[in-house]
DNA sequence: CCCGTGAAGTTGACATGTCACCCACCTGGC
DNA sequence: GCCAGGTGGGTGACATGTCAACTTCACGGG
């Protein structure tokens, strides 16, 4: 056996089977997606998203911090979702920099559409698959993992979700 | 609260954890790569593959089963790859539809200056972050979730890794 | 006021991945 | 032998993602 490090092979057995774990859990919720409401994984995530803002609608910049997202994704991915008619891009008036991205009533539609199969899908994959204690693990594994990788990415989540809005709504 | 399904806050929040997890730890070792060896991950997959199969080479269509990819994918990366000088396409002689993948000296050298550094990269985010209690949570965990998206996925990849060069070195 | 720095977004070139389709070849039944 | 259906693989069009510029604007210090 040609060892190319020093790492055993039984975490490498972890490592392959977690990697397994991803693609087979992406694609089958991709597949779902698609199948259900003609919408990818990616589409779906900036729906949601601003299904769940303030006012159906968010700033490019704090799309990307939601999704984790560079903003040239978030434009070029925004850019494809207003030409078929899914979102709206708007400008900000305290920030002539800025861009508002809005969600549309036929992207409200998609995630409606997408929405119950991707739970049904995500609970027969996942949530119903794991024990509360495997969740628990999960949970504190990977925020640990994160804040090994990125220590940044921490707490902006919930003030974009809440907060902002302000911004345009407040008289 | 625009409630989009019956999932609990408490999972959603587990699922994000999880996708944040994903994302960074792909990120932080996609960098190391590229910044050590020029490759991108898929071209590690590919390589790490190759380098560990008997004769360092592998039949186009065992390499797509062993990593889990689609034949065009397998075959557009192998392409760019072979344009790179890191591997070699070679005529299968006992089945002429198919294709030998090679691993070229310069994909070699490519693994080697690679994997010291991915090694470090996984340990640093990965293995020594997580309990061995936590490690065959998580491998059990990915198996089950595996099982149940993939059924059809199991138990094919020993054999190709040990048993299969038979069809050219065996006389 | 004016300049330098940095933030917000967009764009184009390019790498990657998927899908549908193609062709060559193998294989089993007749 | 021959044909039908399946397998192995490649290709081109297109969707997605990244990187490096570039533009416009905000803001703070002289």
């Amino acid at each position: 056996m040609s060892e190319v490090s020093e790492i055993g092979e039984a975490d490498w057995s972890v490592w392959r089977a977690f990697q397994a774990m991803r693609r087979e859990l992406d694609r089958a919720v991709e597949q779902r997606l698609h199948a259900d409401a003609g919408i990818s994984g990616p589409d779906f995530e900036i729906l949601l998203s601003l299904f769940r803002a303030a006012d159906n609608q968010l700033r490019a910049r704090d799309l990307g911090e939601l999704l984790g997202w560079e903003k040239s994704r978030v434009s070029h991915q925004v850019t494809r979702m207003v030409a078929r008619g899914l979102l709206e891009r708007r400008e900000c008036p305290t920030d002539l920099r800025g861009t508002w991205v809005v969600l549309l009533p036929e992207g409200r539609r998609a995630v409606l559409r997408a929405s119950r199969g991707n739970a049904t899908e995500l609970r027969r994959l996942f949530f119903d698959v794991l024990t509360p204690a495997e969740k628990a693990t999960l949970n504190e594994l990977s925020e640990r993992i994160v804040d090994i990788a990125n220590p940044a990415s921490c707490a902006r989540a919930d003030e974009i979700l809440n907060g902002e809005q302000e911004q345009q709504t407040a008289s």
